[in-house]
DNA sequence: GTTGGGCTGGTACCTGGGTACCTGGCTGAC
DNA sequence: GTCAGCCAGGTACCCAGGTACCAGCCCAAC
């Protein structure tokens, strides 16, 4: 049985929705929620929410800021974002946000309750119209060919050292950060630098963004 | 009407398609290729041809450097991968290399059609069980939020200092590529620094990264 | 048991990076 | 005309970063 929330501050929406997945015999509309603080409150209330279908315009928290905090709540539910708008913008952020799945309010029943079946077994689900913006955004995060970090045989320590430098700190702070002498840090660097060919802390802090190491926050 | 060309190196896929595909009114075959190289020479053939249903594996010329090679032709057809394996190293590449679509084997011929119709229109579609490894790697490159370099205010001088040091250029490599001396280089860079607010040149490297100024290629 | 490699730490040294501040030419706005 | 802003350049200084080399500890492999 997949238990499903329905957040939208349309009364219309949630019946309307309510309906398509009430005629579902392994499908339980287990509450709706008016805004996404609503949301929240539902979904702490009963853990064994699976799936919260979720808009995006709603009052007091809207619907990204609302699958955001979902995200810190342990039994999360798998968060489908529906909404009139297929604004790039928004689905993108949505992604980010944690979002499982992207549908149109025009789609149709059929998508709808396929698109909740799936999330709800661990799948993802995007509406074909908003699937080239997706596609662009991953093309124009360049060739997914990452560097290949293994190939250069760092070790563990060495691989937090890099870590840190494509975050940006300095000797002194990965030294605080990884409890550690500025002298230790230092042989770190030097060992990093060495065996990955770079020929200062900018070029390795390139890597490790490259690798994937320090993916920029 | 959608003009298809369909390449696999398997016979009966290839007429399994061809089947489907024939019973449209509003879709023709217009040809099948047995490889990569057979289908580069069907699209230069025929300028007309709107969509390509490309498998992976092909001999002579894979589906992916075909899709690639494909993408360098003017009248370009769009590309729907179609292949029995859903791994997420597959879907990614594919999507680099420029393909439009990505079905799997499995999908069901209500699913080819609507995608062969939703790329000919201009349209992505992704089979639902690939959507995830799709939107991770969306999520893994971080917020969509580029950073705004605009608000930074930087000068056209300043904007390329910035992006040779975030390709890890330092300060004597970036006066030669520039033909500036080593102290204007030092000056723009400490307004860049100054303006960014970043700490040190690796903080403004990240940020180069972060902006899209200097893609790790 | 000793040997090699990883991890940690240290000293000493040099250079590139970054700061501070100034000069001057050029252009466009007021 | 003069004023502001960008661009180019210079000098002087300090320090973080990087190099070189060494040593002790620990542990797994031989």
């Amino acid at each position: 049985m997949i238990r499903v929330v329905i957040a939208d501050d349309q009364q219309l929406v949630r019946d309307g929705f309510s309906q398509i997945l009430r005629s579902q015999p392994d499908i339980h509309v287990a509450a709706d929620a008016a805004d996404g603080r609503q949301l929240l409150d539902a979904v702490r209330r009963d853990p064994r929410i699976d799936v919260a279908l979720v808009d995006i315009r709603m009052p007091v928290l809207d619907g990204l800021h609302a699958t955001r905090e979902l995200a810190a709540i342990p039994h999360a539910p798998a968060v489908i974002i529906v909404t009139t708008f297929d604004d790039d913008a928004y689905v993108l952020d949505a992604i980010a946000s944690g979002a499982r799945g992207f549908l149109l309010k025009r789609s149709s029943a059929h998508d709808l309750l396929s698109a909740v079946r799936t999330v709800a077994a661990g799948g993802a689900i995007l509406s074909a119209e908003i699937t080239g913006a997706v596609l662009d955004r991953v093309r124009s995060t360049g060739p997914v060919t990452r560097v290949d970090l293994a190939a250069h045989q760092l070790t563990a320590r060495e691989t937090d050292v890099l870590t840190l430098i494509g975050a940006g700190l300095n000797n002194d702070e990965i030294a605080r950060n990884l409890h550690l002498s500025m002298s230790t840090v230092k042989t770190h660097v030097a060992n990093v630098l060495a065996k990955t060919g770079s020929r200062d802390r900018v070029r390795a802090a390139i890597l490790a963004i490259q690798a994937g190491l320090s993916p920029p926050p």
